[in-house]
DNA sequence: CCGCAACTGAACCGGACAGTTTAGAATTGC
DNA sequence: GCAATTCTAAACTGTCCGGTTCAGTTGCGG
């Protein structure tokens, strides 16, 4: 067995140090982030800390792999799919805009665009658990409403990035820019209808 | 008048400083920009380069603020209002979504991104002289379009924002989060024309 | 109450890097 | 061709920060 540097789970503080970790990470990225500050807010030594992780970036690591996997529950939660196809539409669309929206969801896009380089892999994870499991979770409302004869698609995949992507007009690229922090609920009630309407017109049927 | 630390413009070697400068910050962002390497590749010593800026920041900025225009240009050229509405659209979306995946736009996107907390006027000029200034332009030929009978519109703002979302589809996300980097004339061709049949479907007379 | 393992806190190391200094070389204007 | 200006090369300072070390403390099982 190779020499494999990995983390040391044991010991009463492992928590703690995730748990610090994850709020200090998650606020300032990995580059800004300052191990000093991880064992402080952890309310551990930075020797303790050590003891755990080899280093910072597999802290990093584990922090950001639990985060996408907290984010792929998000995805996966449950939507209604009951009743006329239009309120199914801006329940959904409703959903998915106030997620991207969260402080978490756009936090999460910023590390991972800003690690890209760093950690590749946590691009794809987060691709994977965030925009692709909610495009597949789409996908399988959408293809019910189909077999109902409500809609008409052909190009399923893409019919479901159009919704997500009609979704967040002008809302997510204010808000992951910092233009705009906070929304009505007119502002968003506006995105959210006119993104039904648009995609109804194209795949109603 | 205050102090004013500001640049000095004069002297030989001012161009190339801000075209290293530009080279470097470019590639590598602001934090991890090396003032070294920004000297190194402009072929400039180090006391030189602080002889024109006061510091680092000052530098990205000012590379940072021309980039801008640069983008605003870009935003700004002209696309061909003739023919029918749906040739038109086609090659406006293809103008769009052909910018949104360029190496520059991508990196411009992802500096500002990174830097938003440290230069937070720069995700706003970047805002107002890509996006803001692309959907300007766009809104002037949906009015033209609309004015011609070709197309009805209420919300001429929104309507051009769902346009330039349906136009990045799919592989906007995919690029700037580096999970594809290249990408074929057939796929580019795909969301292009389903943006403008899904337009067309809601806003087409 | 002993012994052991985990933990603390603070000092310390080393490398990276922004910015400065200096002594001298190259350009330019006149 | 000379003097002023501009530039160079390299060494240097101060700071920040990841990671290590170590002498001592705490707490728990037996």
């Amino acid at each position: 067995m190779p020499p494999a540097p990995k983390i040391n789970r044991a010991g009463r503080k492992f928590d703690q140090v995730l748990e610090g970790a994850r709020q200090v990470f998650m606020a300032d990225g990995f580059e800004s982030a300052n191990v000093d500050d991880i064992a402080r807010v952890a309310g551990v030594s930075k020797a303790t800390l050590y003891s755990y992780f080899p280093d910072k970036a597999l802290l990093f690591s584990e922090v950001a792999r639990c985060e996408c996997d907290r984010m792929a529950e998000e995805a996966m939660s449950e939507a209604d799919l009951a009743g006329p196809i239009r309120d199914v539409l801006t329940f959904a669309a409703n959903k998915i805009l106030t997620f991207l929206l969260s402080d978490f969801s756009q936090q999460m896009f910023r590390i991972c665009l800003a690690e890209r380089e760093r950690f590749p892999e946590l691009a794809r994870e987060f691709y994977e658990s965030g925009p692709e499991m909610g495009r597949k979770r789409l996908e399988e409302g959408l293809a019910l409403a189909v077999a109902r004869g409500e809609l008409r698609i052909d190009n399923m995949s893409l019919a479901a990035e159009q919704f997500s992507d009609l979704a967040k007009s002008r809302l997510w690229l204010r808000a992951i820019l910092g233009i705009q922090t906070r929304f009505t609920a007119e502002e968003i009630a506006e995105v959210v209808d006119e993104a039904v309407e648009t995609f109804l017109a194209r795949y109603g049927a």
